[in-house]
RNA sequence: GGUCCGUUCGUCUAGGGGUUAGGACACCAGAUUUUCAUUCUGGUAACACGGGUUCGAUUCCCGUACGGACUACCA
């Protein structure tokens, strides 16, 4: 097998899809396994379309996805440029080359000529209104003015576009790792523009041209470029470079979580979640859609959803480190059928890599948004929170949201708590328990949950009747970790003034 | 419209001529936790349809339906 070289291949028109992640996931990991290397190319050759900041931005998010490129773009290698803007003079020289070889021509009609001649096939029974065999004959080009008149138009400067000659009436046969043999009629591709007229390669020239020269061994690209890999494979063919033609996998689109289609930022917004990796400002807009970094996704988790949105191990393992995902990665398992995005998968995901991140990652983090909230937190006092936190998160920042209780008091009570358990003797058993915890000097979550009983027994009541309120009392809740740990994370002190206060602001049902 | 691709629980999927069609997410129930979450156990739930081929098809073939992609001087 020839040294694998995979390209990652993305347009510059905004921020990078997160099945262009994917795209690019399924790419590096081809790639890491061989031992062979990942290219970033930019195909900017659309300048009408061309955004600022969007090349970065990919490359960042790349970064922070952890898909390392190994030449390319902002990294350089030996077939530099990798942006295709760059490389105008290369695509012109086999455009040429083309021409040269009678399988390609030039093409002077005007956007109004196209259009008229689309208007005129469009209702004509079995005809399909496209540039090619039937119609090219019909239209301004080089195969149907003299080679005088050509000249003299070229001289002169007029407008022109570069077509490829498509054979009429043959079978084109390719392979597809996913999918097996594909086969097209010749007839239904039409006379492909290669070189635009304001100089510019097309895709279908540039990327085969670059492909080659930068001997690419797989193409693994979206299910969207099937029907035009059979118009590639004529361009290899008569380039003459047929036995170094990469092989093709084309993979599954990633679809709407309800409905059909394939995903969009719309469906992403309607249902709200992230569809960019990291947080992008549009330039036009300047509307801010928010990254699934941003949105505390944790970038291994994300890759191992993504993963296996389309491929799966055959094993009834689900967790995948990069690392493990090189190794079991294979093109073979990937399936034929788009898949939907469920975020709620990707939560879970999310979850489990949380769980086993260790602490101190996270006290930083956590520590920031105290300061941010308007508090301070002392390091030990994080770490203690995060512990008594971490089973009932599902992103970092729920640390913050969930563990806000214990630098603010509750001003609040849960209506129904208080409606269905509060009372002159849970307000006298609460109040004995405050006595006690004043008394002491300081509580851990045994000493406190000792201290209950001991109240709960002199005043003869079962401490489990009470434990929801006084949890009720501290956090102005009926959820949250573990009462006894959060009471000594709180301290003795905190605790019982808060208790106190619930017992004065809480009206007693008459 | 034309070309190409696809179709197993709600979702991601395993499987493959004879299986109780397996797992995960989600959902529901029970257990545990004298509190919440976790955890554990269990449950509901799928081979799009019609013809073949075959002793036997969810699996192979052909149709149909449905869905998707493409059909630009966009990628």
């Amino acid at each position: 097998m020839r040294d694998v070289r995979v390209r990652f291949a993305p347009s510059p028109t905004g921020a990078l899809h997160i099945g262009g992640v994917r795209t690019a996931l399924y790419n590096y990991l081809l790639a890491r396994q061989h031992r062979g290397t990942m290219i970033l190319r930019i195909e900017d050759t659309d300048q009408g379309r061309y955004v600022p900041g969007a090349e970065q931005y990919i490359i960042d998010a790349l970064t922070w996805a952890g898909i390392t490129i190994d030449e390319g773009v902002s990294k350089g290698g030996p077939h530099a440029p990798y942006r295709q803007s760059e490389r105008k003079p290369i695509y012109k020289q086999y455009a040429q080359q083309l021409i040269d070889h009678g399988r390609a021509y030039y093409a002077f009609d005007s956007a109004e000529e196209l259009e008229a001649m689309r208007e005129r096939l469009k209702d004509v029974a079995g005809a399909n209104p496209q540039y090619g065999s039937q119609t090219r004959l019909q239209m301004v080009n080089s195969l149907t003015l003299s080679a005088d008149e050509v000249g003299k138009r070229l001289n002169a400067g007029a407008p022109y576009v570069i077509r490829l000659l498509v054979p009429g009436n043959e079978e084109i046969h390719l392979t597809d790792l996913i999918r097996g043999e594909v086969t097209v009629h010749s007839s239904t591709i039409d006379d492909k523009v290669l070189m635009k007229s304001d100089g510019m390669p097309t895709y279908h020239l540039a990327n085969v041209v670059d492909d080659y020269l930068m001997k690419i061994s797989h193409v693994i690209r979206g299910e969207e470029w099937l029907p035009s890999a059979p118009l590639h494979v004529l361009l290899y063919r008569y380039l003459g470079w047929e036995q170094d033609m990469p092989q093709f996998a084309h993979l599954p689109l990633l679809l709407k979580p309800d409905g059909n289609g394939k995903l969009s930022k719309r469906d992403a917004d309607k249902m709200g979640f992230p569809i960019f990796p990291l947080n992008w400002t549009d330039p036009a807009s300047g509307e801010l859609a928010q990254g699934f970094r941003e949105r505390g996704y944790l970038p291994d988790a994300l890759i191992n959803f993504l993963a296996f949105l389309g491929w799966n191990p055959g094993t009834e393992q689900e967790l995948f480190s990069m690392d493990q995902l090189i190794q079991a990665f294979s093109i073979e398992r990937i399936g034929k059928a788009g898949a939907r995005f469920d975020i709620q998968k990707a939560q879970w995901f999310n979850q489990q890599y949380l769980k086993i991140k260790p602490d101190s990652d996270l006290t930083t983090g956590f520590m920031d948004s105290v300061v941010a909230g308007g508090h301070s937190c002392t390091p030990d006092k994080a770490a203690k929170i995060i512990h008594a936190l971490k089973e009932r998160v599902t992103f970092p920042q729920d640390f913050w949201e969930q563990g806000k209780i214990f630098f603010v008091a509750p001003t609040t009570y849960d209506n129904q708590l208080v409606a269905k358990k509060w009372n002159a003797d849970v307000a006298k058993v609460l109040g004995a328990y405050a006595d006690e915890l004043e008394g002491a000097t300081a509580i851990t979550a045994e000493s406190a949950k000792a201290l209950l009983e001991s109240v709960a027994m002199k005043l003869n009541i079962k401490p489990g009747q009470i434990l929801q309120v006084l949890r009720m009392t501290i956090t102005g809740g009926s959820s949250g970790p573990d009462l006894m740990a959060t009471l000594e994370i709180l301290g003795n002190a905190e605790s019982a003034r808060r208790i106190r206060n619930a017992i004065q602001n809480i009206p007693l049902a008459s």
